[in-house]
DNA sequence: TATTTTTACGCAAACGTTCCCGGGTTATTT
DNA sequence: AAATAACCCGGGAACGTTTGCGTAAAAATA
């Protein structure tokens, strides 16, 4: 079924006009008589006449809206990222469109085809957990496409950036499992290939470090979905409980790690924080309501979500090719609770 | 920075064809020399040409994508819905744009302009908590624009709905806590008026009526932003636990109104179930990890946007005009756990 | 009154694509 | 060899909108 909307050819010709009269009549040109202005300003909306906001992308090449392209919209972090992306966008007057990769670099590949192939003005992206490949996306930037990297970013690619403190949200997160006793302390990791798994584990091996605690290669176990299955979290988890050298503490890199460690203590019996502590990031607002309530490294999704799009709106709206690029980095918020209570 | 794409004027110029060749030769046209063709399009995968679709939406007058307008992502009901809805509209090749109305009624008005004005080819939509005139969405479906509605429904409007078996949900887990020994059950109710709450309202007082416990207008207590703002939940929490006679089982009518209960009685020191039971409607997948786990009544929320999708994406494709609309009335699930454990 | 200025509008091109129509070369038929 | 058919390809309009340019009529000036 084809929806019929009303034109400027309709109103100039209901009203005996031409096009351009009554377009420049709706844009309040000081070329058109006021009376003339009134008959058309009156017609179209008693029609109720909307500009048609393709033709306008054909004739202006922008279409005002911008890309995002995140690996899960169910993962809370995502989804306040993308109420604060929402927040600036709208308020600009542009559009948002929402494309999920879960985690599957096939599927980037393809949604950014699919955006970017001008039905969007410039893309925020934090990359898949799969991907290890940057060529589609370093093309587009090459070709002077818009694009923002947040949080999951990439480092060849020179663009704006806005990450959290990785290195420090999981130095201090390590560092509060030394503090109140812990001494094996394991790192279940994200996908080797992301930059937030990277820093957060030099944060994590710094700490131990910094307490004199060796590292111990077999303490970090990488979850190549980031945590999206609970079937790889398990596995990692069997591997970390099989040793000799059970760790007494644990510390999650990511939202999905952090429950899906949860959920298989709990299956397993093991006590939370009695036999093992646990800490890790998590945006979730629920995370105080768990048994046993979580220790958490929380993101500001929502400030990270509205500085990218700010950034990339910036970009978007630049007149000159822009050579000088921002690296934001937000801070972590440290929120201890159950998990890792001194035992 | 305006980013520049090679159209196909620029293949014909290159190779010295028309745009009409050039096309045909893309589109495989038989009118088309092999020759011909192999040229244009090794030319055109080398400088990397990509139909610009805004072009397309011009000319054919559809965009290929379709608008979704809930209240929130963040929800965790909705995201799923919206995973259900993206797998579908991505195998038919169709561009999914959301909005959020954040459950304003203003907000939700100004999208459904953004959306309609000919950028989308239909909509999905579920109705926020605030809307009560719904003739912003009954003039475009009178004007045959397509539109599907998705778990809170507009009765007045015509059109394919689908929807769970919310009497049955709230009679059910009504039934379940009346089953258990309760008999001064209060029901946490949402937006007035929302299609789901009139129904899972009926489900309560139906499931009370048969076990011949007399309605207590007083034991429901709507909550107009269906629990997205705490403080409401608290003062609707704060009347109910003011009763000489305090209820000693919840029912709640939504996701954030079941968290945010359970949110209450832990702050305030309520036992439950001890105290109190809990049993509410949530979709999120870390109820078995709260403290206490909660018992839920879960919609497939997935399945819904799928079939949402399918039945819009079938109004759009369908030559005539639709006047046989599909109502369609999926089943829930019960989940008991220990919120609402025999006490 | 004759000339200039202003006012108010129309014409046509452009954005990138498709597709109908028409026409010019070759190849096939008689 | 002439007529017909088959094969390729280009011209141009159309989708809805904006905008530079041109121009008639009206108003202001001389």
């Amino acid at each position: 079924m084809k929806f019929e909307a009303v034109t400027i050819k309709d109103i100039a010709k209901a009203l005996g006009l031409s096009t351009s009269t009554v377009s420049r009549a709706l844009r309040d040109s000081y070329e058109i008589s006021p009376a003339t202005k009134k008959q058309v300003l009156e017609y179209a909306q008693q029609i109720n006449y909307r500009p048609n906001p393709i033709a306008l992308s054909l004739k202006e090449k922008r279409s005002q809206s911008i890309g995002v392209i995140v690996c899960e919209i169910a993962n809370s972090f995502f989804s306040q990222a993308i109420n604060g992306i929402e927040s600036i966008a709208y308020n600009k007057g542009y559009n948002v469109i929402i494309s999920q990769s879960h985690e599957s670099y096939e599927r980037e590949v393809i949604d950014l085809q699919y955006l970017a192939s001008r039905s969007i003005d410039g893309l925020l992206i934090s990359v898949s957990a799969e991907t290890e490949d940057f060529s589609h996306l370093k093309n587009l930037h090459d070709r002077g496409f818009p694009i923002v990297f947040f949080d999951r970013v990439v480092e060849s690619i020179n663009t704006h950036k806005v990450i959290v403190d990785n290195f420090k949200g999981a130095y201090d997160a390590t560092k509060h499992l030394l503090d109140i006793g812990h001494n094996h302390i394991a790192n279940l990791a994200g996908s080797p290939h992301l930059s937030i798994t990277k820093e957060r584990l030099a944060g994590y091996r710094k700490a131990l470090e910094d307490y004199g605690v060796s590292y111990n290669h077999a303490y970090t176990e990488y979850c190549l979905h980031g945590g999206m299955i609970y079937e790889e979290v398990e596995a990692a988890l069997d591997r970390l409980t099989s040793f000799a050298n059970i760790p007494d503490a644990i510390v999650a890199s990511a939202d999905k790690l952090t429950t899906n460690c949860l959920r298989y203590f709990k299956t397993k019996g093991i006590q939370v924080p009695e036999d093992v502590a646990l800490m890790g990031f998590s945006n979730l607002d629920l995370t105080d309501l768990l048994s046993p309530s979580l220790s958490v490294v929380k993101q500001p999704a929502f400030d990270m979500g509205q500085l990218a799009t700010e950034l990339l709106l910036q970009l978007i709206e630049s007149k000159r090719p822009v050579t000088e690029f921002e690296h934001k980095v937000l801070p972590l918020e440290l929120m201890i609770r159950e998990s890792s209570l001194k035992s």
